[in-house]
DNA sequence: TGCATTTCTTAAGGTAGCTTATTTTTTTTG
DNA sequence: CAAAAAAAATAAGCTACCTTAAGAAATGCA
């Protein structure tokens, strides 16, 4: 089935009766996203959570001088939003796109509140989704703030093995934080250590 | 009273009847934090939340070089905790040291629990608390991917007017990620110019 | 109040990572 | 499969920020 996935993903910390895995089930929107395409641009309104089902997106902002920052790579199993946009109802600077074709269920705002109201549950999920994300991007700030170039990247291998290969260079180097060139320099001098 | 401001800390995000404040209310301990105490240190488990009432705590974390880099301030009206070890009940990196004598509230993590169980709103309380932090940390990490020693502090500047003339500079370069001595000539350079 | 400690300033020299530019390689698409 | 576009590699010169060091100012404490 094709919510197999999410619901295995929320079971990871809360446990649903039937009952409730329906209310959850007939909230969700799926969508697909080709290649290229953009879920979410700078200046809209986020108005809902995306969970990912196949493929994978990228959160970014672009800088005053037009430098590309990842904020998030998501591939299946992830959640993404601009959280921001989504609590303040406000335009924000994200912009989420498809990195690969991809498949994703959409929760709109809107539901998620009725969702809290009518399975209170759902408020601890998404507060300990929120916990862990502010582990993880805590961890990231440290990290920016003491390790070389070299070593973040060495990092994000370790951290991420299976999307070392799958995405562009370019779309590494824009997440620990250099630029492309430089990224490139770096690997070739690894390449000759070894 | 001692806590009034703890309430109106909580009820900024959820309503509270009298019954369910006097829940929470008896699980808070009062603590006294003299300056340069510390009231967590790396390597341990940190088993509580931390409310601020006066004063003002720093938690940092020290690198493989000594350098320490400032996650968090945290004046009168602010939470703070080592939400990794919290979480995970494991040894964590964050110091949580009092910058001028201070006074906490504090929710031990058993009571924290307790308390979902009991008046289960506070989920949705401290999921709002994790959200907003989320959003705050997200801009940081981009601001410091984005831009200049000398934006980063002024930005500062901007969003912590009271704390500027409040904190030893050395502590601000910590959380700008800039050596004291930078800084020093970044104000420097801006006296300058007016 | 005065001494000790910490914090801040200034300055000279050094380096990680950026900029710009060119070439090569890979990927996309008709 | 070929042409076009995008990504990656390489290299030379540059700059923001770091390192080290030493003196001045401010602060804490006996």
């Amino acid at each position: 089935m094709d919510n197999a996935l999410i619901l295995q993903n929320i079971e990871r910390h809360i446990d649903l009766e039937k009952a409730e895995q329906e209310v959850f089930v007939g909230m969700l929107q799926p969508q697909q996203l080709p290649r290229k395409s953009f879920f979410l641009k700078e200046n809209e309104i986020c108005r809902h959570s995306v969970f990912v089902t196949a493929g994978c997106l990228r959160g970014f902002t672009v800088d005053h001088n037009g430098f590309e920052h990842v904020l998030q790579f998501a591939p299946a199993d992830w959640w993404i939003a601009d959280m921001y946009s989504l609590v303040a109802e406000k335009p924000g600077q994200l912009n989420i796109e498809a990195l690969e074709d991809s498949q994703v269920l959409l929760l709109s705002k809107t539901d998620q509140e009725r969702l809290y109201r009518e399975v209170p549950k759902f408020e601890r999920f998404f507060r300990i989704i929120a916990e862990n994300s502010l582990v993880s991007i805590r961890q990231r700030l440290v990290d920016n703030l003491s390790l070389s170039a070299q070593q973040r990247y060495e990092q994000f291998c370790q951290q991420y093995p299976t999307l070392i290969n799958r995405l562009p260079q370019k779309q590494i180097a824009a997440y620990i934080g250099v630029t492309p060139e430089f990224l490139s320099t770096i690997r070739a001098r690894s390449r000759k250590k070894k």
